[in-house]
DNA sequence: TGGGCTTTGTGAATGTGTGCACGAGTGCCT
DNA sequence: AGGCACTCGTGCACACATTCACAAAGCCCA
């Protein structure tokens, strides 16, 4: 009951983290365990212990002093708190490399985002099957979109295409947007949109790589730092 | 010359923009655009001009008040700065699905981090070819990194093996490892890791999803009056 | 029943990031 | 030469996030 409870914000920071425990409930409660302190789940998601309750407290006070949290009502309180209580079919634009690989990604599915679709404006691409899902046109969209009910899109086209599909989802009516090319979009307010950018990853390693190297500009391919930092 | 050669750190919510602002500058130089304003600049890059000042003065002053920002002269500022100002080979962990996804991707050798190997467990795999790449058998890890001087890993294998992924890697002497799979890993000290964990983004839209169709008044521009709770 | 042990939940302190506002340079025009 | 328009660089205040530290609350057992 408590329906009170509703209107908090959760800050963005304790969102991002939610799924990282929510994962690791799921796991410790099918290996039999029912009961976990916050210490516990902090060693696991790699965390401090009372960031872990801080996060937890803004869902409300689920946990027993002195014992724990119970994984299996704390596992239903961060799935309501995340809105999968049921599922969010999504739809993929862009079958190529990237988009094959998602769509034959399993763990799409099985984490309650099962795949509704997947476009492309490639005619030799229409009609293929790639992980069980027929490969449609991209006119398809609003109606794949609608018949569905998707609200998430995720894009893999490339580059130069994104904004573009970006604003066929929009007009589809697709209200959130994972991106994985590397553009910033411009969309409405009131649109979601989440980038996944594997140049930006790997350019924030090379960062730290040329840090600890001690090395500024120059430093040519000769120099392999080599050192086991403990 | 700037006489301060210093350890200067620049913070971590700066550094994963300038991968970003980095992108979009190299555009602009090839669109023949030579001098830019932090207006413009945080236009194009989705954020706010005083933050693009603000992270390009973790630099060093490179702009010219009155003017904006030399283009082609903050490219390479911002270059050597990440570190960029040689290759940084990367090797792949797991040739499954994602692997063969990353293996194929051009994007990967143009921003300079060519793929130096990809390595498997699964005799079935190793000695066929991805992306132009050999598929080779995980023993060899330590001589590829050894060999290519590999300072970043890729782990593309399933969560139950990913762990194991990441000894090896360390063990073989890489220092940054990018994870795609949803584990939380353990490594020693001194070793960088990031992720990118899909299924964590997906479920932070479904937040935001499911909160939305709580309804908070005056978010949304009325366009999609859907609320789908399916 | 009460005391000891454990672990939560949270105020308060500290650390990090953001954005405004404005002084300080710079270029251009008259 | 002087004034004006423009844009950088940054001090400052505020917002957000992390961590500490401890009282409150529960469990267990004698
Ligand atoms: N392949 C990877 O491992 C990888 C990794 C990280 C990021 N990315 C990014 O993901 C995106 C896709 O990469 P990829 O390797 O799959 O590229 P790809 O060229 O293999 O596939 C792109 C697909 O998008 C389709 N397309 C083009 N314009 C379209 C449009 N307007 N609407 C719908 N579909 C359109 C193309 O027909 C093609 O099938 C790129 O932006 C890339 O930078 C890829
Ligand atoms: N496919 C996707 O689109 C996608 C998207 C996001 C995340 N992921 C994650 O990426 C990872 C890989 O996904 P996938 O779809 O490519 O899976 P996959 O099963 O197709 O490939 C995994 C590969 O790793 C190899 N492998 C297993 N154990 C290994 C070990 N100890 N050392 C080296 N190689 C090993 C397997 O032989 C296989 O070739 C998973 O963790 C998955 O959750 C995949």
């Amino acid at each position: 009951m408590a329906p009170d409870r509703n209107r908090r914000r959760i800050p963005d920071a304790t969102v991002s983290r939610l799924p990282v425990y929510l994962r690791i409930l799921s796991e410790q409660g099918d290996e039999g365990v029912d009961s976990i302190s916050s210490e516990r789940l902090a060693e696991l998601a790699g965390v401090n212990a009372a960031k872990v309750r801080k996060d937890l407290s803004y869902l409300g006070s689920y946990g027993t002093r002195g014992v724990g949290y119970e994984v299996a009502y704390l596992v239903y309180q961060v799935r309501r708190e995340l809105g999968l209580t049921h599922d969010w079919p999504v739809v993929i634009v862009g079958a190529g490399n990237l988009g094959q690989a998602l769509a034959g990604y399993n763990g799409f599915g099985e984490r309650g985002f099962p795949v509704a679709g997947i476009v492309d404006v490639d005619e030799h691409k229409v009609g293929t099957v790639m992980g069980g899902v027929r490969v449609r046109h991209i006119d398809e969209l609003p109606q794949i979109v609608q018949t569905k009910r998707v609200n998430i899109g995720v894009i893999a086209t490339p580059g130069g295409a994104a904004q573009d599909a970006a604003d066929r989802l929009v007009k589809a009516g697709v209200t959130s947007i994972l991106n994985f090319a590397p553009v910033v979009l411009s969309v409405p307010h009131g649109i979601e949109t989440r980038k996944v950018d594997l140049a930006v990853e790997l350019q924030i390693l090379s960062y730290h790589e040329q840090r600890r190297s001690g090395g500024v500009a120059g430093a040519a391919v000769g120099s392999n730092p080599r050192t086991a930092t403990a």
